[in-house]
DNA sequence: TAAGATTGACCGATCAATCTTA
DNA sequence: TAAGATTGATCGGTCAATCTTA
């Protein structure tokens, strides 16, 4: 019967924590036709278009794994993309009116489904530290 | 040029904060051929064998994905299977000599890689908080 | 019927390799 | 050459469906 919790390591006690609070609130996301990866995209999003690069760094994320999470989205119908006309290289993600929509629905969803005791500021403090301190590690920027 | 980490809901920082993390020692982990997921069945199995629904309970994973992870491990040599004699629905999981040696030289390796601020006392105890609380309502135990 | 385990299909993420354009 | 993006292979995780044994 194994138990000790207690005894793990803290980055499996992170890596835990993050998949069980998903959980909580996964089927809400659903039934909004969106995932996690998607509503970050969504939210990016918010000041006008973006390059997927600038995406990528944006959710702390590598290029490929956001062109595939933009496929998914655009598969959806919340996003739309266009090849920069100052740059043929470059690829334009823009929120479609849909998208827009379900992030609105989805943003109050999250705060109503957050298992107590998730939303501690002391917690975030340090968590903010965390993402911070490591992704400069990783992408250069703060 | 995407900003604001600090409103990130907790979800968020804590799946980001657990990948970052991660990352930071993967590739030591690698050079021992072991991943995450099968250092911790090695760690759970440190008490005798274990059948894999028990795996799973331990590692907080669905059946399903514990059986994956016992197959790469058998592959690599450092887990081995027998159907229970006395059950024969019942697979028993082994470590082998050469698990436990892996296991030994990562031990250090772990906490060596710790990249600072992340072992705090009082953020083990939040998170460890969160997965007892949310462990119990998925799989019935504290 | 139920319990233990496996397989298929999918999403999220990584690395490596490739393609197109600057 | 380098920058932006895509594709292939792989691991970790989930749900749904299936198979075998109790």
């Amino acid at each position: 019967m194994p138990e000790g919790i207690d005894d793990w390591p803290t980055g499996r006690l992170l890596a835990t924590a993050a998949r069980l609070v998903e959980h909580a609130w996964l089927d809400a996301l659903a039934r909004e036709d969106l995932t996690h990866a998607g509503l970050v995209v969504l939210h990016l999003l918010g000041d006008g278009p973006l390059s997927q690069t600038a995406l990528a760094e944006g959710a702390r994320v590598e290029v490929q794994t956001m062109s595939r999470t933009i496929e998914r989205l655009e598969r959806a119908g919340h996003v739309e993309r266009q090849r920069d006309a100052a740059d043929a290289r470059r690829m334009l993600v823009t929120r479609t009116e849909a998208g827009a929509t379900v992030l609105d629905r989805v943003g109050e969803l999250e705060r109503e489904t957050m298992p107590d005791g998730v939303d501690d500021p002391a917690l975030r403090d340090q968590l903010i530290r965390i993402v911070s301190s490591l992704s400069e590690q990783r992408w250069d920027r703060g």
